[in-house]
Formats: structure tokens, sequence, C-alpha cells
DNA sequence: CTGTTAGCGCCTTCAA
DNA sequence: TTGAAGGCGCTAACAG
């Protein structure tokens, strides 16, 4: 039982508080002489010093919070992992807060940026809209989001109009030229969340048709909740109009594989018939072979994380942005268009 | 800017800081009229209490501590939702300890059960050693184990040997005879962290086997390190000797996925010429239509939670023991054995 | 009922 | 170099 205060290793040792405390904190101003007989003080009591009490001394919170909805997709989590992976190297405490309901999600955005709740905060795939972002920026509380956008906060991001272009090249490399796309729902009420991917991988969809002159058919874009029965059925509508698409882009490989579903439903085989291609190549992805974009899930933790204790160690001026690339993975479920 | 203190509320509302923090912590010993103004001058400044100051003050840090190898496996991070959303609810902050080696585990396991870190602690899928328990014991923290055991401190866990009997059960019932076991290594060094439960599920294995009559076969075991691609390793080994079982018992539905990943490579259809039963009931094993125990994840970390909640608000002397059931999920994978 | 005061355990001047 | 003292913001015991 540590119940030893800074205190009682000053009178085992001989010496004031603050000489203890200069050793704990290693100052050079100690002699080598005092520093060795508070060091034996400290051990003989088992002594180390309270967390707490720091805190309120220091006027630091030594923690970090992290907002997320990292239980709502996988791949959530596996960003999470790469912050936790850097947080835990350091001394601050990582405190989370999943969010999971707009509300929820309010709520946060409202209470923990406090100074004496965290020092820093990460913010993961929840873009704040400007009056939240306001306050993030009047807390005084370093934030960095992860996966989300806000022009004035710093951020690292995929690339996500690359990605989507990516994917349709690819199809189009193929041979495609009917190129359906299946997204979340661009706007409310579908989308809670507003993730705002949606837009730039629309837009690479657009941007990839384009560049091979291949007009825009609005009736090959079908959009709905996020979720792979709501695909399946947008999926159905798609491929039961004339001339229907012998390729589909998904925003997310969660519905590619509603897509994929309903090709079974329509007895279309995957790739000869139909050819699929997702985005975020999570962990199902590669058991079922699809063919998709990956974006580094893990390393955008990683990155996030190591931006905000830069920030902490000296904090910066300018918007740090930050974009992360995408890869094309080549599985099964492409192929050229059957002729 | 949130800067005021309490003592600027007490000047404002012409009171002492004394009763300022007697409203705040709605003591009755509060005129009607004074506990207003001490309100108004509170709204006025937008006060709220130092989190920090209350922590050092009250000698508890408002934390609760998780300490789990939530990322490794699907299965956790369902736990590890039950548990965020109690803490949610309270005035707990959750901070989070990932365990993803023994080293960290033994880390964390030293460092963390500490009064000025924690008041409680929640642990996941972790079962500590002696000494370890012996550390948590008197560390005077409140520690619940959630899906982890030791005899003399609280856990929550589920009945695993029941859960395996279950599963076999369930293909004895459809007329197996043969069925092999597939699982985790039941010892060192490949099982680094000591999942207790593979004995468990291996006794149910072998309990539902003598109820049947059935002679256990130890070729018809085989154990290897937890991922899907070994499972589907060891299952070709399993599959390739002579008089192959005709069902296989997966520790884990992550094992299942791999051993129907091994059926596939050899042109093995199932359920008809292979009956797989995993456990867990993930949320993939839905998506492939496996059958499977079921046990309630979520419901696990919710109770867990609130054990530890009420641990802290009246300590208990009783060790605190509680076994959750499991379900048979019927799906698609299993099958009465071809003839 | 309410104001005052003494800590909580540490860090940080300020003298010496 | 070092000891002593004040302060971080709040709670709680003690008078009144």
């Amino acid at each position: 039982m540590n119940s030893s205060t800074i205190r009682d290793v000053a009178k085992l040792a001989g010496v004031g508080v603050g000489t203890v405390s200069r050793v704990l904190n290693d100052s050079p101003d100690v002699s080598e002489l005092t520093r060795r007989k508070v060091l034996a003080a400290i051990a003989e009591l088992d002594f180390s010093p309270s967390v707490i009490a720091r805190r309120l001394s220091l006027r630091k919170t030594l923690t970090i919070g992290v907002i997320a909805p990292f239980f709502t997709r996988p791949a959530f989590v596996e960003r999470l992992r790469g912050v936790e992976k850097v947080i835990a190297q350091t001394n601050y405490d990582l405190v989370l807060f999943n969010v999971e309901t707009p509300e929820r999600r309010d709520a946060c955005f409202r209470d923990v940026p406090r100074r004496d709740r965290v020092d820093g905060l990460l913010i993961l795939s929840l873009s704040p809209e400007d009056a939240a972002a306001n306050r993030f920026l009047s807390s005084q509380v370093p934030t960095i989001l992860i996966d989300a956008y806000h022009p004035q906060m710093h951020h690292v991001v995929v690339d996500n109009i690359a990605g989507g272009q990516k994917a349709v090249q690819h199809l189009i490399d193929l041979g495609h030229r009917q190129i359906g796309f299946i997204s979340d729902a661009m706007e409310n009420p579908f989308n809670p969340f507003r993730f705002s991917h949606i837009h730039d991988r629309y837009q690479g969809y657009r941007q990839a048709l384009d560049a091979a002159a291949i007009p825009f058919r609005p009736e090959y874009h079908k959009q709905g909740l996020h979720s792979r029965s709501v695909a399946r059925q947008l999926t159905h509508d798609l491929l039961s109009q004339p001339d229907p698409p012998t390729a589909i882009f998904a925003y997310s490989d969660t519905q590619a594989l509603g897509i994929i579903e309903a090709a079974n439903d329509l007895g279309l085989r995957v790739p000869e018939q139909l050819s699929v291609i997702g985005f975020d190549d999570i962990e199902l992805a590669e058991y079922v072979g699809l063919t998709t974009i990956r974006q580094n899930l893990y390393n955008s933790g990683v990155i996030g994380a190591n931006m905000l204790l830069e920030l902490l160690a000296a904090p910066i001026h300018a918007v740090q942005k930050v974009t992360l690339p995408t890869e094309l993975i080549n599985r099964q479920t492409t192929a050229p268009p059957q002729r």
C-alpha cells in the first residue's frame, strides 16, 4: 500500500520537500549526494508521486481524450488501435468517449473540450459543423480530427477523391463503360453523422468517368442508409433498369457485400457478369476476396496521435493538414465485362 | 473560456466558498434563497467546478480503468462496448489500457491498480495469476474480471463448459459421431495470454462425447495459434487423416471461418459434407450464416461495469461470482452427416 | 444555515 | 544548491 507522500520522503531523506520534488522531476540543480539520499528514501518507502496532486499543481490533466464512433464500424476500431499504441508510450492516460448517436456526439462535443478534463483531444470520423468547430477552437484544447474534416482544424484524412477515382479507373481499365455507384445517403436524415467522405468518393467517381469521357448517368448512382441490406436493395433497383451497369463501385466494403448478395439473388456471377469494387479493406474483404481500395486505418491513428503530441509539446499556429494515400487491392470480384 | 473558480462565484453571490460548494454538491443545508443566488452567480460566470481539484480534495480519481486485449479479437470490442455504455452514464471517466502483448499486460497489472490512478478497475479476458491477483487484492482498488477468472476475485464469466457441451450435443443430435475439435493451443507458448476458456470448452466437448458414449479420439483434437489461417491449416491436417470427422467444433468463430475455408480448399460442401459450429457469435458469424454458440458479449460488459459501480458505492466483502449462459444459434453450417 | 479555515500532495518561486 | 512558503481549486470540519 503506497500512501507515502513527498513529505515522508523529505523527512526520511532529511531534506525539504522542494528538493524531493526536484529530483522527481530531475532538475539539474541538485547535488549528486542529496539526489542519492532522496532516491534511497524513495526506494525505501516505495514512494511514487500522486498523479492527482501533480495534475492540480501543474494545471494539466495528463489525459488525452478520444471521441469516436468506434464500435459502429470495424474501420474505426482499427484507427483507435493506432491511437492507443502511440498514447500508451507516453505518460498520458487515454480516456474514451464512444459515440453511437448524434445526441451523444453533441454532448461530447459540448462537454469534453475543457482544460480540466483533457489536455488534448482526438476526434475520429466525426466532422464537426462550424458551431462545434468554433467551440473546439476557442476551448484552448488542442484537437486533431482523424478521418474527419473541418477547414480550420488540424486533421489527417485519407484521400477519398483519389481513392474513388482509383477504384473507378480500375473498372475502366478493365474495359467497363457502364459503372454504377452505390453509396451512403449524401444528405440528412439518413446520414446522421454526416460522414463527409461520401462526397469525396462520389467526386472521384465522377472524375474518373470524365477523364475517360464516359458520360455520367444519374440513374447509375443509388444511395441509401449505410448497411448491407439496404445496399442489396439498391442493387436490385440499379440492375433492374434497362441497360444496367456491368460494374459497381461501392462506397464501402460493407455495401459491396450487399451488392454481391444482390448479384447472387439475381443469378449474376461475380465477377464474370458483374464486377464489384469496395472501399476500406476491412477484415471481411479479404475473407470474401473482395477487390477494394485500402486505406491504412491503423496508420491514420498513429499519425493523428503523433500530431497531437507534437502540438502539446509545442503549440503551433498553422492548421496542420495531412492527407493519406490509398491503394488498390486487386482480388476476385472484378474482371473485364462480358462481351 | 471557463477559468472562474468557486471563489469567484462566492464573491459574486456574496457568500462563502463553503456555501457554494454545498450547492454544488446539493447539500440540503442551504436555504432556498442563497441557493438561488449561488445558482445565478454560477450561471452568470458559466462556472463549472474543476474536476482536477475535486479529485485531489476527495481523494478520488473519478476514473475507471479498463485493461483489455480489446483489439485482438472482435469479441472483446463487443464487451468493451457494454462497459462503455454503463460508465458513460456516470461521472466516471473511462481510461483505456489496451494489451496486445504479455509484457504490456504485466506492465498494466503492475502499474495501473493504484488508488491515485483509478477508483476501480475492469479487466477483460485476462486471467491474472496468483501473484498478480494478490497485487490487485492488496491494492485496495476494486476490480472486476470480465470473461476472466481468479478464485479470489470478483468475476463475470460465461459458462464455457456448458457452451462447449451444447455445441457438441447439437452435432450429436444431428447424428454425428465423428466430431473434431479445433482450438487455441492449450499451453504456452502459443497461448501467451493463457485464455482459460479453452480448457472449459474442451471439457464441454469431452463431456458431450462421454454422455453420448462416443469415445474420445485424440487425433480429432487439433490445436494451434488462434487465427483463421492456422485453423485452416489444422483443418487440412484433421481432414487428411483416415476416417476423418464429419463435423468440427471450433473454439471460436474466427477459427470456424478458417475451417470453412479449408473445406472449400478441399472441395467439401458445408454443411452437406462437413458440419461446422463455432463459438462467440461475433458479427461476422451472422454474415456467413455460421451456426454457433452465442454468448452475450455486450451484456457481460454491462454486468461487469454495474458490479463495479455497486462495489464502488458500497464495498462488499464476499467474492462476487456471476456466470452467464450461452445459447445455440442454429444457422446454415450444420446438418446431419452424409450417409 | 453559513463563513472561515485547514488540508489534499505536489510544484515553484523566493530567499538564504 | 537548498529549505520554506504559497498556491493550484475544491471539500469538509468547526465555529458561530
